[in-house]
DNA sequence: CAAAAATTCAGGAAAAATCCCCTTTTCAAA
DNA sequence: TTTGAAAAGGGGATTTTTCCTGAATTTTTG
């Protein structure tokens, strides 16, 4: 038994799901869930509600009223204390990526084994985030149906750290989520500057939607 | 403690769902999980290996492999006497009507309070068939619009500060072009960062973006 | 006019971004 | 097995960004 518990939300629209994920949580050593809310909206009244914070919550991305994405960006604005992890069915490089542009600390697939929450939730609260092989393959594979007549203008280490660095993510940050050391973020970050010949981040975000690297 | 136990199938593919539904379902009073499948062709070669078979089967209509409708017509041709529940997150009509056609007993959906699947799981023990509100709601009327406008107005330095932003410049230059003291646009920046909730001029960049105050 | 409000600007610092040059590791081709 | 190129990582410095607080000035308004 640890000396002090990690309370845990869950936000999810499907209560079955949050419900029993609540037992399955509450077996894990240390981890306890402290309460659930089915959409962003509920979350941030029940954020208010109670005296004790989460120190980690489950966010669904698909909820009505407020989902996901606008939830994400609301708690990494106004909680940047609570750590929070994408929970979803998809494995879209779109919405993981969107997820963790976010501030997702992590990305978990709804199909993962039910002891590998219990490592993510751990890992998120020890190491600062958590991502699963099969998450960080689809970022990795999921890049340009590789045409090997057109020029490739990005590598795809480079690619993933373009569409990271066009979020408000500092670049240690974007280093964790890519587990590459800040150092070697540099690396691409200057080599992307030279190449596009441009100055700073906000060139990066413009040259990404011109052509359309990015969808915002 | 009832004299023989409901004994229940989940055929779901996501492990998350179906393995914490086992934790709950097992402290409902005369029930208990056989075995999990993650498609109907898994559910298939179970059934076949066990030499008990479930009463219940809960059965999730979106999988890979062998989706809930060809489960759902396959168990009730070939095991008519093992009733189940249909399990979705989707309230679309069409989808719960073809369930029902195929054979299910009843229609749940995910969102449905845990405490539901009981009285769910027993009704259709006993009554053989069972329906929540919502999903009878549902078959009667579907909508659900949303909407969201919040107006943010700027005042004219604020306005010509923010495009400038959006460019390579630094606050320097703007500072120089706006003839005003770098610290004067030092105090704009963290007046709109936030205002509009954002960390840095990436952020800056991207609302600008979505409110079409600047374009590319 | 006087109080209130908005605007402009400063000091001082911490954090992040930017830049240059260099070493280690990896990995596949020769 | 060697070797060479690419990828990853490091040291260390400067510049820019970001943050917080408060003061001086101008404008608005009762």
């Amino acid at each position: 038994m640890n000396q002090h518990e990690h309370n845990v939300a869950i936000v999810d629209d499907h209560l079955l799901l949050s419900g029993s994920l609540e037992k399955l949580i509450n077996t894990f050593d240390g981890f306890n869930v402290l309460f659930h809310a089915s959409n962003g909206k509920e979350l941030q009244h029940k954020l208010k509600a109670h005296t004790v914070s989460p120190d980690i919550i489950l966010l669904d991305i698909n909820m009505p009223v407020m989902d996901g994405f606008e939830t994400a960006a609301w708690l990494t604005k106004n909680h940047p204390d609570i750590k929070f992890l994408a929970l979803s069915m998809e494995d879209d490089e779109k919405v993981i990526l969107k997820m963790l542009q976010n501030g997702a600390k992590g990305y978990l697939l709804k199909d993962i084994h039910p002891d590998k929450l219990e490592v993510a939730l751990l890992e998120v609260m020890e190491r600062g985030y958590y991502h699963s092989e099969k998450v960080a393959a689809t970022l990795l594979h999921s890049i340009q149906p590789s045409n090997k007549n057109e020029e490739v203008k990005f590598k795809e280490n480079e690619l993933i750290f373009l569409q990271l660095a066009c979020s408000e993510m500092t670049y240690k940050e974007i280093a964790d989520i890519m587990n590459l050391s800040p150092k070697t973020i540099d690396g691409y970050r200057q080599e992307l500057f030279n190449r596009l010949n441009i100055k700073n981040r906000v060139g990066l975000v413009i040259y990404a939607l011109k052509n359309n690297i990015i969808e915002i």
